[in-house]
DNA sequence: GTTGACTTTACCCTTAGGGGAAAGTGTATA
DNA sequence: TATACACTTTCCCCTAAGGGTAAAGTCAAC
């Protein structure tokens, strides 16, 4: 038997640690002392210690943990295997979200090198007044968290796509994306996405046309609050209201311009004149 | 002027999120109704909003952009552009150890999937007793943290090997950690950086002979952890009592063999037989 | 005037433990 | 055997970046 400063130093993990792990039932002294408390650690423990170790060091959290050792318990070999596919896919997530981090810092330690400010492009950022006309949408409106919108986007414009092929429908343009909640929620936004077509049938409605502030953004999804914010600042100074909700138009598709530059996203904010 | 809500929702950013960030004075509404306490920010906070955003996408954490925002308030760009490359350097790190990680993952799943159980190397770890001669060690002691393992065995070995060069001292093996501290402690472990010569000067001490548990390790340091549980389990089987303090031998270089799997280590821990 | 949307503060919760205090316990040495 | 010191216990507070919810006050539209 190891007491717990024993087990501690041969799995190099810290008594405390240890503490927490038998509070939380990860792993659980093979015997206490009545007497005192003292916690005593079995060697046959030392390999699920490593155990332990080794997932933690795959990114796995201590509740994953518990339940992949539990699985095993119940000699299913699978839930180690199905866990360790289902992490090494997370961490590749994570690894090419890293990469995406790396080339855009890399590009704006270039533009400051330069003398260009952070941020610069939304100075240049045009703002236009136009008319719009009035649209035939096929569309899907859905609740989304910030977390859905990545996988949402194609999701929800496959299945309108989809719906517009099998029916024969005529497309008039390029896909939107309608804002209609008021505040911003991380856990869900009031979201429609749109297809204009020709046909007025059930799952289309119209977007009537309006006067509206408008801005093209050349870059990636990202800097599209900057052009929110273009916009808010641009009605302000300029004496209008905004009014509904917002629009984006996807000029290019997302899926064939691989390289976010050179996306081209148009926004749209209906807007009325301020009275005086 | 806009409310709480209005900023929120151009910012993207929760209305919990800003007063939060009001409370740790990262961004403070430019104007509080002293009447009912509401929040109103204006206009050109937006740009200091979006920057605030844009930096936690890199992730730097609220002080660090704190910090950069209140250079950059006094106007010096270098604040910023250096901040900028550090983060870089930082993400490029994180980026090679999951790398790195990734690497480990799949080797695990690869061995699982031909049902070999994880950890099994452990099984096939030989420990033998051998009687060790008596070697006289150049040495460097260090308290270490976890964090400094890393750049500490570059660094200090490098020192030891600067001096045998520059005196034109004689080697006699490669490079051995000694590791004193009796518990594993995650602020700082007391170990020793040796490496075996013939001299005997300042800064050379004895490391007696002895009868120690040895096993050969075939692989990334990663898993020294599971040799040195190995080496308990085997001394508890065959009643040996583990004395003094252990160490590792670096048989192969680790900066020739940049391959971690073709790593070989030595590791040795003083043993004495049990009294029955 | 009322309703519903908006805002305020306040309190508790999250992960994976670290730091330290106060008190009890174990063991080696003089 | 007495004492010193190393070890262990529980208890409480702390971390970063907010999320969830409640109770109470406020605003704007109808």
């Amino acid at each position: 038997m190891l007491s717990i400063g024993e087990f501690s130093k041969i799995c190099k993990v810290s008594t405390k640690t240890l503490r927490y792990y038998d509070e939380i039932s990860l792993i659980t002294p093979d015997e206490i002392n009545t007497e005192n408390g003292y916690r005593y650690y079995s060697i046959r423990q030392l390999k699920k210690m490593l155990i332990i170790n080794r997932l933690k060091s795959y990114h796995f959290s201590l509740e994953e943990i518990k339940a992949v050792l539990d699985l095993e318990e119940d000699q299913s070999e699978e839930g180690l295997y199905s866990a360790l596919i289902r992490k090494k896919k997370e961490i590749q997530e994570r690894l090419n979200a890293f990469e995406y981090t790396l080339n855009q810092i890399s590009n704006d330690i270039v533009n400051v090198k330069n003398g260009i400010p952070i941020m610069a492009h939304l100075d240049h950022l045009e703002v236009q007044l136009v008319e719009t006309q009035p649209l035939n949408l096929l569309y899907i409106r859905q609740m989304m968290s910030i977390d859905d919108y990545a996988a949402g986007y194609g999701k929800y414009f496959n299945r309108l796509y989809e719906k517009i092929a099998s029916e024969k429908l005529t497309l008039l343009g390029t896909p939107m994306t309608i804002y209609h909640s008021q505040e911003y929620n991380p856990a869900g936004n009031d979201t429609e996405f749109a297809i204009p077509i020709a046909e007025c049938i059930k799952g289309t409605r119209d977007l009537p046309g309006c006067l509206c502030a408008k801005s093209v953004l050349k870059g990636p999804y990202t800097e599209l609050t900057s052009v929110y914010a273009k916009l808010r600042e641009w009605a302000e100074n300029e004496g209008y209201q905004l009014v509904k909700s917002p629009y984006e138009v996807y000029v290019t598709d997302p899926y064939q311009a691989m390289v976010s530059e050179d996306h081209i996203t148009e926004v749209y904010f209906p807007v009325k004149k301020q009275q005086a």
